[in-house]
DNA sequence: TAAACAATTTTGTTTAACAATAATATAAAA
DNA sequence: TTTTATATTATTGTTAAACAAAATTGTTTA
């Protein structure tokens, strides 16, 4: 076994975000403790990690909820990814090497093949991997942080607009206007392009969220 | 004495906020439990909290130190703060009432008063006050937290343009043209000149960090 | 001086315990 | 029967002592 607390928190963690631990579920100490094998110590130090990453909530006397959000929090978590976004793409456009660029393109048509042979899960994947070059190109290492747990706060509401009808040629088309941006090392329209990407996605999900969460 | 583990963890913010306990300097588990009078596993779980707020750094079998930040790192955090305020702002805008904005013109017309007296200390805390009351009309509790925290980690640095010569004067001009696009409820003007605000807070430190940090 | 080894310190974790609080079940009163 | 009060049980917050594993420090030797 790893390190009992790292192996308890990702124990943990691992069923909030696959959602066998559900929102507002109740997560009892000895219960856990017993079924992961360790000590209601370690327990409780994994709760306090998942914590800090807003999956759980810990409330005085009354232990560790799974932590539930309601669709206007979502909506400000998204708010907060396209303003995050918009400053890692503009920071991006003027940093980003020769070599990531032909790897963003590469992508982004790889992008458009499988979006046309209708294979929207390795399409999620690539557009994942899209964003990422961008992440790793903007040379702000905290801002990529808060993106990336955000990501992992929303990630078990499925948030999947890919199934909304006409928003994934919507999508495609945004990407390959970010990439054109970003080719053009163009700051402030790179920003500006993310922002209105991920401000449609926002969109979206706050008129399919019937559909969606 | 409140919640042990409450009291701890404040103990210990305390001082590494006001700079008792220094950037990079290790925080022994055993002396804290002794001196601050609770148990090394309670210790041990304020540390975890404290970490979870950016303020130590917990490194495995070598435990916690005070985190320490280069110059691009809080660069860097400015950066996130420009857009993060900008979006509040925007928010701000469209929702903030007739009562917040009177309130607002009476803070400003305070800064005034107590710039033109070279009273800095009341200015430094006036200031906090006017974006605490667009914090408040924003709508969006998830990205002040983020605010927040960040404002907190800085903290110790203090960064304070007040004393960079000339500085003062802009800051005050900048408030003014907010407090105009707020009045105006014009969302895409107050990002924008809140924006301008804070970059301009990040551009004064970029140059005057060795008087600063 | 550097390398090798031993001694010491510190951390990560467990176990068992107990008080304080919260949740639940039970009994008494309206 | 419903409500209210009381007792019971469960759960959490915390402590203390213990020990292995890892890191740090100190000492000796080449």
């Amino acid at each position: 076994m790893t390190r009992p607390m790292e192996y308890a928190y990702q124990f943990i963690k691992d069923r909030i975000l696959d959602g066998t631990y559900r929102p507002s579920q109740k997560l009892n100490e000895s219960d856990l403790s017993k079924l992961i094998g360790v000590s209601r110590n370690t327990v409780k130090k994994a709760l306090l990690k998942l914590e800090r990453e807003n999956l759980v909530e810990i409330e005085e006397n009354k232990g560790a909820t799974v932590k539930s959000h309601t669709l206007d929090e979502i909506l400000n978590y998204l708010e907060i990814r396209e303003v995050l976004e918009g400053l890692l793409a503009r920071r991006a456009a003027a940093s980003i090497t020769d070599g990531q660029l032909r790897e963003l393109q590469e992508v982004y048509l790889q992008m458009e093949d499988h979006l046309k042979n209708n294979r929207l899960d390795e399409y999620s994947n690539l557009n994942r991997k899209f964003h990422q070059i961008i992440y790793d190109a903007s040379e702000n290492r905290q801002a990529v942080e808060m993106v990336n747990v955000i990501k992992t706060q929303l990630l078990r509401y499925h948030l999947r607009t890919v199934l909304v009808p006409g928003r994934n040629q919507e999508s495609l088309e945004e990407h390959r206007q970010i990439l054109e941006a970003l080719q053009a090392r163009d700051p402030a329209l790179a920003e500006e392009r993310i922002r209105r990407h991920v401000g449609n996605i926002r969109q979206t999900i706050q008129t399919h969220h019937q559909i969606l969460v």
